[in-house]
DNA sequence: GAGTTTGAAACT
DNA sequence: CAGTTTCAAACTC
């Protein structure tokens, strides 16, 4: 938990010193350890101080201090509690320079003394996993929290878990979900036994206290960014939490708006929301100082101003910081992840869950890819945000990779190609954007974030633009009798299915963005500066593909043969090839204009072969080629085939005749969302050239970029070589 | 916010 | 495959 807490100390003490004289500080000390404990149960003050005492001591870092503001500094103090401060003491011991190892450390000795601590299983295995390198600093510092928390959520399995041990049981989720239950069990009892033993020595406050610290550093993080992104937490984590410290439910409605999926940690998330106020300020630095750095405070900054509005763009800051926070948090859940942004995949998205899922095709990893890969199709490729997911994903294992990946993701409306396309791209690639640049993104990122109002659908039928783009439905939507909801992952899955095996492209992104694709058409007039056509053509009668009941129009692509529109006139090019080349002539802020409204598409652009100012559908990032970067993380997390093979690579895979072929529909078909790997594999043949739509193919498909690839590779792409080999498909036996 | 328009999706 | 219906988004007022 003690992030580079050199001073830690120093700053303990300071504030104990001027704690000690407070009525609260007299209570505490006359109090016995276990007195605490009992405290703790009966008195919500004794609870809050013991369950919010810990963060301030385990995380306050001379820079975290600075970063916050006194006030809330000052707040946090007040619930310090002696115990605590021993223990915090103990910790600046041990503390090294790596804080989050040495929490996790930590946290494990301590459940190696209880012992009973079921939970302290996954500890220890976080424990036994190195955290030291500083590269992957961000997906250790999740793993630490989940380690000490040992989230039992079914949902999320703990990365170590599947690291260490990918044959263990915790790939069965219900086996986690017992595991879980097992180790709030296990908390509980010690609790109890605290509280009956009063002689429980100090070591016992001191244990309790640093699994109280453990989850309050948890649970401040998750309820940081599942008061503003919504982020998905492992209930059972928060309830544990919340159950053992009793965390004041002060604030439970906080997270009201949260969607389904939410509900059940909304309460919990909802109890620890009064450490959160004060606390949550924090958050934000600390990940910032330890975790991401600087990156990461940029994302924090924008949340924080975005708090007042909150729900309104909660969306888009959903989409975006859930990701971030995901990435962080080494995608502490699977299905978080999907339900948070209702994409699918990017729970798995972390770097270290791609290790894992590539490593290891566990049941449990099966279950997640299934869930993502299936459902998350077109999430991934469509939604803006699932750019968002696959730029961290393919952040390389370096912090400042990380960083990047994450200011990428921020960018979604971006380009979402790799090659930063102008140096203000460039900046906000490197996680240095502002704030301000952010903002408006993070707009864009709201649209990716689907809204449906289906009423009849039951959010089940391409109607539902939430179920067309491989999301589920969340808070947002106004939906009724949704069904396209993790509870109804069945019937999900299998409408989908029922729907792909009449139209195998359903759930592909309807634009695609190709070079060859002009060229497929062979008509130089009809192409769009991308390259880029609606898959399957628009038939609009009246729009004259000027609106967006023009799918088309919407993707910000132009019409092409494949189109039935009568007098298009699209102004990103028309199926008579008229004026697409305009566009290239007129100005961005012309095009954005035009385009400005929509924000609901999947498109993305690509860079290289596009013009970096060509209007940029908020959405545009959802489909299409832009994948290539993402490609293989998406694919390998949530996004089949389709999109390896028909954005990333379609060159390769089928040449020029991506879109009419029946051969490439075809070949999508065969390849269910869980056989993905072959596709990439396959679809991607480094040989054929990456065209330079596709930069992803290029690195997803590098011959020697196997899955051990070469050190290169992987420092550059790590994520992606990673995405690669987890595809294992849920469906195909034979993938591992 | 309600009503209309539109075109995709679904159905026959 | 074509025609019709259903549906929900996009749009208008």
């Amino acid at each position: 938990m003690e992030l580079n807490t050199p001073n830690k100390s120093h700053l303990i003490s300071t504030p104990l010193s001027q704690f000690e004289d407070s009525p609260v500080f007299n209570y505490i000390n006359n109090l016995s350890p276990i007195e605490l404990v009992k405290s703790v149960h009966s008195s919500d003050q004794s609870l809050n101080s013991l369950a919010f005492s810990s963060p301030p001591s385990v995380f306050a870092s001379p820079k975290l201090v600075s970063q916050r503001d006194t006030r809330s500094f000052l707040t946090r103090r007040q619930f310090l509690d002696p115990s605590k401060h021993g223990l915090s003491q103990v910790k600046d011991a041990n503390s090294t320079s790596e804080g989050v190892s040495a929490a996790v450390k930590l946290s494990n000795s301590s459940a190696e003394q209880l012992g009973r601590l079921a939970s302290s299983s996954s500890a220890k295995e976080v424990t036994a996993e190195p955290l030291n390198e500083q590269l992957e600093l961000a997906i250790e510092l999740p793993e630490a929290l989940k380690c000490d928390i040992a989230s039992p959520d079914k949902n999320i399995a703990p990365l170590d878990a599947i690291r260490t041990d990918t044959e263990t049981e915790k790939g069965d989720k219900s086996n986690e979900k017992h595991f879980s239950y097992e180790s709030e069990k296990n908390l509980r009892k010690i609790c109890r036994i605290e509280q009956s033993e009063d002689e429980a020595g100090v070591d016992w406050v001191t244990l309790v206290s640093n699994v109280a610290d453990a989850f309050y550093f948890e649970s401040s993080v998750i309820e940081e960014h599942s008061e503003e992104q919504k982020l998905m937490v492992d209930p059972g984590t928060i309830s544990f939490i919340s159950n053992v410290l009793q965390i004041p439910q002060d604030n439970t409605n906080e997270l009201e708006n949260s969607n389904d999926y939410s509900e059940q940690e909304t309460g919990e998330t909802g109890t620890q929301s009064t450490g959160k106020n004060k606390e949550a300020d924090k958050m934000p630095a600390v990940l910032s100082g330890t975790l991401l750095n600087k990156l990461v405070v940029n994302d924090v900054a924008a949340k924080v101003d975005v708090k007042g509005k909150k729900r309104e763009s909660s969306c888009k800051q959903q989409n975006r910081i859930r990701r971030l926070v995901f990435e962080m948090a080494g995608a502490h859940k699977k299905e978080t992840a999907c339900q948070e942004s209702n994409a699918y995949p990017i729970s798995v998205q972390s770097d270290s869950e791609v290790d894992h899922i590539e490593k290891h095709s566990t049941p449990r990893i099966s279950m997640l890819s299934r869930k993502g890969i299936g459902l998350h199709l077109n999430a991934l490729a469509t939604t803006s945000s699932d750019c968002k997911v696959v730029k961290i994903a393919t952040l390389s294992s370096t912090r400042q990779e990380t960083k990047t990946g994450l200011v990428l993701c921020d960018n979604e409306d971006k380009v979402i190609e790799n090659a930063p396309q102008t140096s203000t791209d460039v900046s906000d690639d490197f996680g240095i954007s502002s704030p301000k640049v952010k903002r408006p993104k993070m707009e864009h990122v709201g649209a990716a974030c689907k809204r449906c109002n289906c009423k009849r659908s039951k959010c089940l039928k391409l109607y539902c633009e939430c179920f067309a783009a491989g999301l589920y439905c969340i808070e947002p939507c106004s939906c009724q009798d949704c069904f396209n909801k993790p509870a109804h992952e069945d019937t999900v899955l299998e409408t989908r299915k029922q729907i792909e095996s009449r139209n195998p492209l359903a759930f592909a992104p309807k634009v695609i963005r190709s070079t060859e694709f002009a060229s497929e058409f062979g008509d130089e007039t009809n192409k769009t500066p991308a390259s880029a056509r609606h898959k399957r053509g628009c038939n609009c009668k009246k729009s004259s593909c000027l609106k967006k009941y023009c799918e088309c129009f919407q993707g910000g692509v132009g019409c092409s043969p494949n189109c039935r529109c009568e007098g298009c006139k699209n102004t990103f090019g028309s199926k008579n090839g008229v004026e697409e080349n305009e566009l290239e002539g007129v100005e961005p802020e012309e095009l954005e204009k035009k385009f400005s409204d929509v924000t609901s598409r999947d498109m993305i652009e690509e860079g290289e072969e596009e013009h970096a100012d060509r209007p940029i559908p908020s959405e545009t990032a959802r489909s299409s080629i832009q994948l290539p970067m993402t490609l293989g993380v998406r694919f390998s997390r949530s996004q089949p085939a389709f999109g390896a093979s028909s954005q990333m690579c379609p060159s390769q895979k089928l040449g020029k005749e991506i879109f009419r072929q029946p051969k490439f529909e075809t070949h999508l078909q065969a390849i269910p969302e869980e056989e993905t790997p072959e596709v990439l594999n396959s679809s991607c043949p480094p040989a054929n050239g990456v065209k330079s739509t596709s930069p992803n193919c290029k690195r997803i498909s590098p011959p020697h970029q196997g899955f051990g690839s070469s050190a290169i590779w992987r420092s550059s792409r790590k994520l992606i070589l990673r995405s690669v080999p987890p595809f294992p498909s849920l469906n195909s036996p034979h993938q591992q």
